[in-house]
RNA sequence: GCGGCGGUCGUCUAGCCUGGACUAGGACGCCGGCCUGCCACGCCGGAGAUCCCGGGUUCAAAUCCCGGCCGCCGCACCA
């Protein structure tokens, strides 16, 4: 019996949403090509995002677009070529893979973390390692990259790599938009883009792709004075928190989005904010509330930059629970990552309400009777008490009358402590990160896995209106000239009116329905006999089925309710 | 990557075990014509298949053998 996964990737590839890539060459796992319909979807959801995440918040979310392949340094900085690249080993006897470095750490007990994949042979040769569960032997270690990397320029060494995430071309930009936003925190980088990820063994679909399209929002804020998001605290959140699901909870519970703050189980208001947004999009997708909940990643499993995760997960009927997006507590890893290895100023700045009159200790020196006793070595002892912690040489003077620098004893009178008051107006400091990420081709999937309803045997795409490819179709009844002649002018009218518009007259009446049915456009326009009399033409529902009658000059009015205020047929007509 | 199963017109599939009359059959879909007054269900005709790819065995391979690719399921992996 095929289930709803067979029936989504049939009739995806048999009426142009998606297939895989390069089928004539026999395809590529986990490469897929959008269709006509798939692509026009694809931009429809992108829309809503926008209109959903960047849009309510216009003012402080603001659409990068940064390149694809990205310099190693980079990813160096942001973790991923360590994290992404595990040294592995095979059993030539069972199959089974283990991690070359912790298969050795456990025999012999030493460190070897780091080492080329060429040591970490000679080392399993060397102690005769063998696999633990069959004791077969042991294949040479291979480096596995789960980066796609690519040369830059003629010359070797200079590594590039596909990115995997969108999200370091927005921290390498903070200091930029930051400076652009006039240095107000918080806001937001959006970015949409492509991602390449080198999995072992992608399947299931457009559920694991090795290049994906990414949206995701790196969102920038002074974890001081984090600012109040417009969040509704009594909003309904299903969660499945790390606190409950280490006790062996297995269920999500349903709270309000206070609760959930309150109790910790969402650390930060900023999270909630873009958690609830999350679910609000998948809402508008077509997903109903208990279809998907939030699920916090336990601290081994998540990411190496962040200190809580939750995952947005969605029901499918083959694979489960589905992650289609990431929430992610970043906190300063990556800016302090970038400030650290680019050597850059990537600060923000505070600035306190009132600049503050600080008592501020500084060592003094007479340089002259430096200069006098020290000669050329004077320069060298003035650099280093520039160094010196004021507290430490007021503690030294004051207890043995001297303090020794450089290896030179200095005294009381030569070198002094003086307190001063000075001006701060601010301080510098990193900023923190929260991150929402979606797969947007999960979420074409799981749009489309809801949607597909069947009714009386035939496959009905019940997308949300304002989501379908093709919004409309006309019909006329039977191929008759006087009836075909006024469909077509149905058509340009429509068509002219900004709908995106199907004609078709071949074949039964019902045969017509159930082919646009299924491929999930709203409405059915259908010229018949009563049309040549009155010019009235019915409109069909395609969920209910049920058909109302409309004038011609009406029509663009009826449909633009029904499908982009999506209200319900009966209601659009009045 | 391992193991199991699979891959035949656009789709679903018959044929494979037991090699030859397979010029690869059917259904749906598609195209054309007729019919047709509202839900894929009438009639006639037509186009459409590198039998996943490569190699081998054989007089002869969709069919048997080997390798590869792709898909599904399980294991492993999943920053």
């Amino acid at each position: 019996m095929a289930d709803k996964a067979s029936k989504v990737a049939d009739l995806a590839q048999r009426r142009g949403f998606y297939w895989p890539a390069w089928e004539i060459y026999g395809g590529v796992a986990g490469f897929y090509d959008l269709g006509p319909l798939g692509k026009e979807l694809k931009n429809k959801i992108i829309e809503l995002w926008k209109e959903t995440l960047m849009k309510p918040l216009q003012r402080i979310i603001l659409e990068l677009e940064t390149p694809i392949i990205t310099p190693y340094r980079v990813l160096e900085a942001s973790g991923h070529v360590q994290n992404f690249t595990d040294p592995i080993v095979e059993c030539t006897k069972c199959g089974r893979k283990y991690r070359a470095d912790h298969l050795i750490e456990e025999a012999t007990g030493l460190k070897v973390e780091g080492l080329s994949p060429e040591d970490l042979t000679k080392i399993i040769k060397e102690n005769n390692i063998r696999c633990p569960v069959c004791g077969g032997e042991l294949s040479e270690v291979k480096k596995f990259l789960l980066l796609f990397q690519t040369q830059i320029g003629p010359y070797e060494g200079d590594k590039g790599f596909i990115r995997p995430e969108t999200a370091q071309g927005a921290f390498v930009n903070f200091k930029r938009v930051y400076q652009f936003m006039r240095e107000k925190l918080p806001f937001g980088i959006a970015q949409i883009g492509r991602v390449g990820r080198n999995e072992i063994s992608p399947r299931q679909g457009l559920l694991r792709l090795r290049e994906f399209t990414i949206a995701e929002i790196e969102f920038f804020f002074d974890p001081l004075n984090p600012g109040k998001p417009p969040l509704d605290y009594e909003a309904k959140i299903r969660l499945l928190p790390w606190e409950l699901a280490k006790e062996g909870q297995k269920e999500p519970v349903e709270v309000t989005i206070k609760e959930a703050l309150d109790k910790g189980w969402i650390i930060n208001e900023w999270m909630a904010y873009w958690m609830l947004k999350a679910k609000e999009l998948l809402n508008k997708l077509g997903i109903k509330d208990e279809d998907q909940f939030f699920e916090e990643k336990s601290p081994e499993e998540r990411a190496h930059y962040s200190s809580q995760t939750y995952d947005q997960l969605v029901r499918t009927e083959r694979y489960g629970w589905m992650e289609v997006s990431g929430h992610a507590y970043r906190g300063d890893y990556d800016v302090s990552r970038h400030i650290k290895f680019s050597g850059k100023d990537l600060y923000a700045f505070r600035k306190y309400k009132e600049p503050k009159k600080v008592k501020v200790k500084v060592v003094r020196w007479n340089a002259r009777e430096l200069g006098i006793r020290f000669k050329s070595k004077a320069k060298k002892i003035m650099e280093a008490l520039k160094n010196v912690d004021p507290e430490l040489v007021e503690k030294e003077l004051l207890e043995k009358g001297y303090v020794e620098v450089e290896g030179e004893k200095l005294e009381k009178g030569i070198v002094w402590v003086e307190e001063r008051e000075e001006t701060v107006s601010g301080e510098r400091f990193v900023p923190h990160v929260v991150e929402p990420s979606f797969g947007v081709e999960r979420l074409l999937y799981v749009t489309l896995e809801h949607a597909l309803k069947e009714k009386d045997g035939r496959l009905v795409l019940s997308l949300p209106r304002y989501l379908a490819p093709i919004e409309a179709v006309v019909l006329p009844l039977v191929e008759e000239d006087e009836i075909v002649k006024k469909a077509k002018e149905v058509w340009e009218l429509l068509a002219k009116s900004g709908f995106r518009v199907e004609y078709d007259e071949k074949g039964s009446i019902g045969r017509r329905y159930a082919r646009f049915d299924e491929i999930g456009v709203p409405a059915a326009v259908t010229i018949d006999f009563q049309t040549l009399q009155d010019d009235t033409v019915t409109v069909r529902d395609r969920d209910s089925w049920e058909q109302v009658r409309v004038k011609i000059e009406d029509l663009p009015k009826v449909l633009r309710r029904f499908i982009k205020e999506n209200k319900p047929l009966e209601e659009c007509v009045t």
